[in-house]
DNA sequence: CGGAGTTACTTAGCTTTGCTAATGAATTGT
DNA sequence: ACAATTCATTAGCAAAGCTAAGTAACTCCG
């Protein structure tokens, strides 16, 4: 596999390039998922609480939007983020119906301390890559990014 | 775009590039699982499907080694994959511990059939892309396959 | 040849994460 | 005030990951 030369005379087919993002990204959350546990903390469960630690606090639906999961999903996973102390609920004074989650100290500590070692040994990989296929993963990342986020909003076309 | 001059000022943090792909990959897989479903077969399964269907016959360990996952899992999966008759199993004759794991014509069926189908929405968003962008994803694809496959067989430090 | 150890796979049982359907509780609108 | 809506939860299902333990078959020696 001729990594170093993407020529874009020979543009790889849609179909092509969607297959193999989906088989790595199998690939890729397989391994993560693992990593993770070292951390003590579930992918899933890690992405929600990015969110509201970075992002502040979310309503339970905003949450669950943000995360393309239904609220039935999200709803488990801030249990389990509550038991473990990393979120807390905190009841709109105005709308009785809605439960806001914002991240604990304890929450925002982990996301901080985690920042390196979280998704460590893939960072560790990344960092023997040269700058150039950093690059392009950063890329990519932002283009999916983009991607989904489109298809989430704008995709009423069935 | 400047593919290939990241200044070194803003490089990008191995950490950050780390977090965006695993966020990335939950994210997609999400998106993608319920795609397959259309199809009537998940992604673990399909994924599973294409190694034997692409690659030839492999032993369950083989198989399970191939998709990183562990034997029980596998043997799980393969189950379902016979039961859909999309794989059958073949004893060995020389090793009776050993089963070979192979295609069914309707398992290829499936898998040609879905070629284009599978990721279908996705790779209908990757048609709109530039050729450059498509490119971009096709890199980091390689990439990501390259070090996920390095790191299941080289990684004796951890 | 025969038993010990190894290897390949399966079974059993747990957790997490998706989903839909149905329920509960609070707000809004008429 | 009562009906309809909305937000969240509960209940219950299936898939996919794991470890531990079990079974069957092979290999290695004595």
């Amino acid at each position: 596999m001729e990594i170093g030369a993407p020529s874009v005379e020979q543009a790889a087919s849609a179909d092509d390039v969607a297959q193999r993002l989906h088989s790595v990204a199998i690939h890729l959350l397989r391994r993560l998922r693992r990593e993770d546990e070292v951390l003590g903390i579930s992918a899933a469960r890690l992405s929600a609480l990015s969110v509201v630690g970075f992002g502040g606090p979310r309503t339970l639906g905003e949450l669950a939007a943000a995360e393309q999961v239904r609220p039935p999903t999200m709803t488990r996973i801030v249990a389990a983020l509550e038991r473990a102390g990393l979120v807390e609920r905190v009841r709109d004074a105005a709308d009785g119906r809605v439960t806001r989650i914002a991240a604990t100290q304890r929450g925002r500590a982990l996301l901080e301390e985690g920042r390196g070692r979280r998704t460590g040994r893939l960072a560790t990989r990344l960092r023997t890559l040269p700058p150039a296929d950093l690059a392009t993963l950063e890329r990519a990342s932002a283009l999916l990014e983009a991607l989904l986020h489109e298809e989430a909003n704008g995709a009423k076309s069935g």
